[in-house]
DNA sequence: TCATTTATTTTGAGTAGTCAAAATAAATCC
DNA sequence: GGATTTATTTTGACTACTCAAAATAAATGA
């Protein structure tokens, strides 16, 4: 059994990996891991060594074919575990994330296939996330995001690709989750700024770099 | 916080000073633990340096206030989780002691509070063990078991004392469970056997030793 | 093209936990 | 009360990480 920071590893090249280039920078990887550059040279060679990883040195990391089995097999538990939380246990999105890093790397493929069943087999985590199917299906469906869409079109949130807190706390604030219906009045490149307008509510600004991480999909 | 080898020395030694003494000696928590002696007396250094356990040595573990208090929390989250698994995943009472040994040290309080309320606040597990109150107090009644109760009383089981796999499929499999009805129809100390008769069924015949890890109360 | 910046790797050392096997202390047994 | 058995501790070594800081390679830029 791999241990956890194996699991750990192969999880953030994967999620690294997602629409990006497929060999990860060693920074990118360390940074991800908050562990410094030098202690992921020394993780990856073992990983390469087990089979896991393919190292390719002074340029990056690749998941093996085994390695990115185990590491859609751990975002699976993330994210259900996080569905499990949210929708079950009714806690808060927002906190969901740091609770699901532990569980992940604890419960059993019998558990999770329990969890699975109860939460009714879904497709997306709270978050939008798309949940890795049993077989390792990863839906990786590029959606426009409110930095990228068209403007004045209605328009439905469909993901929000930023774990941290206090991000999903203003999300959660303002209305921001899958499902709600908004659409883009306003878009100033200059300024970064972008307006977003929802049905019986004032217009609310937020920073492009904010609406790069709200991806939507047209409504209706 | 405790790292997981450090939950599971103090939880083991709380298991230990269940109803025995309460200086543990150092082979019995190695055995429990599934580790050379060595190994425990080190850690066992270790642990009273950080005021966990007070170690008389050549004699044995204690735990202190400090220690007891963080194995009666890592006792309460394997206790309700296993009492998830059973309740709500349904899962085979056999199957779950493994399981929560993982869990037990991934769940969070603010997880498990939300479990406990799920669950309606039991006061034991699937097996009759009890489960400690959020403020730590555990409910060790001393109850007889089948290898000491009166012959042929009406008795009900409250609980069963062994977490392995097959003793508990064999307990299924026989119907002794917590709630089941039940008398004592003969004990023969000479040949190690004890008679059961239960409503409705043949008798059955189970070793003294099997005997005394079933705790009984009178029924009515 | 040569110097500088930036990314990566190497080296040496530390922490947490483990085992095997030798040393020691305590308990038990004539 | 000395010899033996049994429990515990010590010693030295190993695995799986980790960091700090020096060394190296590659990319950039004048």
């Amino acid at each position: 059994m791999a241990t956890s920071t194996v699991e750990n590893y192969l999880k953030h090249v994967l999620l690294l990996s997602e629409g990006a280039e497929d060999l990860i920078p060693m920074g990118a990887l360390a940074e991800a891991l908050a562990v410094v550059p030098g202690t992921v040279t020394t993780m990856v060679k073992a990983l390469a060594d087990a089979g896991l990883v393919e190292h390719r040195p002074r340029h990056g990391v690749r998941l093996t074919a085994g390695g990115r089995r185990v590491a859609l097999s751990v975002l699976r538990k993330h994210r259900l575990v996080e569905t499990f939380l949210v929708n079950v246990l009714k806690m808060d999105w927002a906190a969901v994330h740091a609770e699901a890093e532990q569980l992940e790397h604890a419960i059993s493929d019998e558990v999770l296939d329990r969890l699975d069943a109860l939460l009714g087999h879904p497709t997306t985590d709270p978050h939008g996330d798309p949940i890795p199917s049993r077989q390792g299906k990863l839906n990786s469906q590029i959606y426009p995001t409110l930095a990228t869409c068209v403007l004045d079109k209605p328009l439905r949130i469909v993901r929000v690709t930023d774990q941290s807190a206090e991000f999903l706390q203003f999300a959660e604030q303002n209305g921001l989750q899958p499902g709600t219906g908004l659409r883009v009045a306003d878009r100033n490149l200059v300024a970064g700024l972008v307006t977003l307008k929802r049905a019986g509510t004032r217009p609310l600004v937020v920073s492009l770099a904010a609406a790069g991480r709200i991806l939507v999909e047209p409504a209706r």
